[in-house]
DNA sequence: GCGTGTATGTTTGTCGACAATCCGACATAA
DNA sequence: TTATGTCGGATTGTCGACAAACATACACGC
């Protein structure tokens, strides 16, 4: 990729960011999380957990605190941590503060005006009507959400984006705690598309009010208001069942050879 | 108080509710930076905090990395942690993050249309009012960041309100680390009188309209350029002298006896 | 049979200690 | 004088271990 043309004056440096080990285990337990791979209100093992990545207790609590602070996990005193569940009365909770975050990411993004910017959540926008093509639900499932992180992304607020990267996941923990099992809408282009002709047409209220309906029809459905209003869902296996083998990747925290 | 009456077939016990160790430190640390006992960019020196809370150094790191995932601590490896400092470029992106938030609640306060609700604001808001009276450059500020934690709250939402708890100290913070020193307007009533004038009349999109431009203008202020155009500003001494001894308040973490 | 009480195994919560790393001061050389 | 290299002190990051608390299963009594 070409290199960013720096402004003149900046320093010539951007201060190096070197991930620590607590970091690795954050991301890693929250792709856990994401992909199921850490079931819906399974306990956190810690020793189990600790060893297949590699580390030890310490490193292993200090970031599972990071996901307590999310919301990602619950902390029982005596009983350790175990993976949240999103109950359905919790629904409408977690999607209005999506509202909040999506639809103001969607002002801010119109009022920059950044091509560049609309042009990353156009191409998430793409992936996701290829993805509809398939009936693979979790496939349908991530370009959703990545394409609603890409809008929120693509307004460039750091906060707005760390508060949607942790909602994604709730809505993912959603899916899997829903009775239903993990279902997802195979018409989800329909109201993308308006979201999308509004951002393109650059009017905020539009899009604003298309993110708003979009989610707080999801709201509806996932509660199973509209279960047997006929719509076409393709159901997937979703969670792996409990008691099945946690994989996850070890870890890298050695210092190692620079060069 | 009176009991709240259950409604009929609910629980008649709710989850017991204890908190952890780590909630403890972590709350206290919070305070801690909020009140400037913590100075701005003050290493955290795990030592002689931990000594200082009567507990040992693990606990202490695991509710720290709570502050981290919030972004009131920030982490360089081998460096430990820091108190975060709020430098006046990103001053935008915190402030756009707090009118996403706070104007998606204000229509939310208006849309349930709860009275209970709409009255602890206004308590708040008169509580602001009192303390514009005096000249106590803090008192003011605590009572204005009640004012918008209370807005906020009062929407009902809990994502909605564990965010704004952070900002809260995310704006003390900035005013911390303002090279100013910690200054507050006299008059800033007016922009709070429009807030809640839309509020009770329950006009979501002036209300929104207005908590945005309080919150712009505010970031105009606090960015300096409207420094010399006669606002008129009470200094105080904010944050304490680098080399101030920290206090902070032994923790209770001891089971005890429960009866 | 149902409920209570007890015992056991496992997991958590906390602590102290070690090694690696980093910052600052000092000395040295150009 | 400026820049580089070295040394020492202090702090962090990680680990293993201990004690307390919890959950489960089982036995006992009503």
């Amino acid at each position: 990729m070409p290199h960013n043309s720096a402004p003149a004056g900046a320093p010539a440096f951007l201060r190096v960011h070197r991930p620590s080990t607590v970091d690795l285990i954050a991301t890693e337990l929250r792709n856990a999380i994401y992909s199921g791979g850490l079931p819906v209100g399974s306990p956190l093992r810690e020793v189990e957990i600790s060893r297949q990545l590699g580390v030890s207790r310490s490193p292993l609590r200090e970031a599972a605190q990071r996901l307590v602070q999310e919301g990602l996990l619950t902390a029982i005193p005596g009983q350790g941590l175990r993976v949240a569940t999103v109950s359905e009365d919790r629904l409408p909770d977690l999607f209005e503060a999506r509202i909040a975050v999506e639809t103001h990411a969607a002002r801010i993004l119109i009022r920059h005006n950044d091509a560049g910017a609309l042009a990353k959540v156009t191409a998430a926008f793409d992936h996701l009507t290829e993805a509809v093509k398939g009936t693979d639900a979790r496939t349908i499932g991530d370009a959703d959400l990545d394409f609603h992180f890409a809008l929120v992304e693509a307004a460039g607020n750091t906060r707005l984006t760390r508060y949607m990267s942790t909602l994604v996941v709730e809505t993912r923990l959603a899916s899997f705690s829903s009775k239903q099992g993990y279902v997802v809408r195979r018409d989800v282009t329909p109201s993308h598309q308006a979201i999308m002709a509004a951002l393109k047409s650059g009017n905020a209220e539009a899009a604003a009010a298309a993110i708003a309906e979009h989610l707080t029809e999801a709201t509806a459905r996932m509660t199973g208001e509209l279960a047997e209003r006929g719509i076409e869902v393709e159901t997937v296996a979703g969670a792996p069942e409990p008691g099945a083998v946690y994989e996850l990747g070890p870890i890298d925290h050695t210092p190692g050879p620079t060069d």
